[in-house]
DNA sequence: CCCTTTAATAGTCATGGAGACTATAAAAGG
DNA sequence: CCTTTTATAGTCTCCATGACTATTAAAGGG
């Protein structure tokens, strides 16, 4: 309970503008990468930041977040999208001008196949066009992001360990893959999130073993065209949650 | 990017109230309990909540849980304190009178020992007492909290679920735990949480199995007083997360 | 004072998952 | 046709864990 009460009297207690920030992931070669925009006003114009902005009045956090999102992307339809909130950054000097209180999510996205016709133009990566405050946006690898304007690099490693905890006990990383994918393709979020080389067989074992992680394509439909032996194409299953854990390569860091 | 720029010009965008929200936990003989107030005032006067309020202009989030925390414990020293931030709740009805944007935290507080002697007075849980806006403040059993005011329900399920999940992974039980305590009451803290009963010699093995997790009280003392066997008392080591994580009894739900 | 009760502690045994590794199959490319 | 590349199949070992049993050391009641 708050000792002094300042009741609900139209703002007796401070006022806050409340922002949402997105780090926006995908896998594009092999590489995690992040949808950055650059700024076209101060503060930090011609910095290079997270995409977001402001809540209307009767939005939530979410809401807001799916609409800077859509308004981005130009997608209509990102019902499918993996959203999570990540936390909130609220540091009173976090924005130079005034109190911004920021609620960021992260959201992963496929990239699409070289071939386009894999899965449906929903939810797959895209070339993003600058527009509103940003004088232009773009994908850009994740090692090579910053720095950012604002706390935005915080937030950013914020999101990758986030999304890199939720790879290991959530079904997650099928969010970045097409409707359609192999194992390989899987493996290779795994280790682009993680920036660890796994061992494909185990890998494999691991994943089918894993009731309703994936669920192969009926007519043991394959990927041919890539340079080895063709692949057989999986879709993501029902499952959720991992049991057991998917446990990245031990590091063995017990330390405080 | 924002699509309509909707600058920085002074609340050109909309201004929101931030407050924040507190779970915090301890268990009390075997029981997971929570600690709640009776509102005093509209809305939901008589209606107990979770403790908060409102943020100080020169404030973050944490620490304005760290000060309403303080103020509702009479504890000066928090410092130590196991804090948590949960998540930011903005449903733009969730409160009837106004736009007010909650960021919930977890704390978790030891509960004194029956003898009072062992380890310091500090982040011990206490008899809370009423005062601000909260006619009075009390320990509730977890099982029996609800139905609570405005959405502190979630709030409080949700803080339920994330500590569980922080005990699977992380040294967090033993912020529930005074500084010197028995695996007995380790393993209590992870029963009332999960609510599942543990395989003592299992438990105790996997405890002194993850170094760092906790180590023993010099002089080998134990705990006596008990109905049976003295206890070895240990202290907190200095690993937070636990490799491999101590997973809770199978709950194979791997549905959607 | 003994005997029961209670809880802590010390094991044992079997299973299963995971790491490390080898082998084979099936495509592309020269 | 042979090499390269990738997918897939399978092996072996080790360790963590679940399920137990046994022993120790206190309190409490007769």
């Amino acid at each position: 309970m708050p000792s002094a009460p300042r009741g609900y009297d139209k703002f007796a207690h401070e006022p806050f503008a409340v922002t949402v920030d997105l780090a926006v992931l995908t896998v594009r070669e092999g590489t995690l990468h992040v949808l950055l925009v650059e700024r076209g006003q101060e503060p930090y114009a011609g910095h290079w930041a997270l995409p977001g902005g402001f809540l209307l009045p009767d939005e939530s956090a979410e809401t807001a977040a799916r609409r800077e999102l859509a308004e981005e992307t130009g997608l209509a339809d990102l019902s499918g999208l993996h959203l999570e909130q990540l936390r909130t950054y609220s540091e009173p000097d976090r924005d130079p001008r005034m109190r911004v209180v920021s609620v960021a999510f992260t959201a992963l996205l496929p990239d699409p196949p070289p071939d386009s016709v894999r899965g449906d133009p929903h939810l797959t990566a895209f070339e993003p066009r600058g527009g509103g405050d940003a004088t232009q946006a773009r994908w850009q690898p994740y090692a090579a992001a910053g720095p950012l304007a604002f706390d935005h690099d915080r937030i950013l490693a914020d999101a990758h360990a986030r999304v890199g905890d939720r790879l290991e006990t959530t079904c997650a990383a099928t969010a970045f893959c097409p409707p359609e994918f192999t194992l390989g393709e899987l493996q290779q979020v795994y280790e682009a999130v993680w920036g660890t080389a796994l061992d494909r067989p185990n890998f494999r074992r691991k994943v089918l073993a894993t009731s309703g992680f994936v669920e192969p394509v009926p007519g043991a439909a394959r990927l041919t065209g890539g340079r080895g032996k063709p692949a057989a194409l999986y879709r993501a299953g029902t499952a959720t949650t991992l049991h057991p854990p998917l446990l990245r390569p031990s590091r063995e860091d017990n330390s405080a």
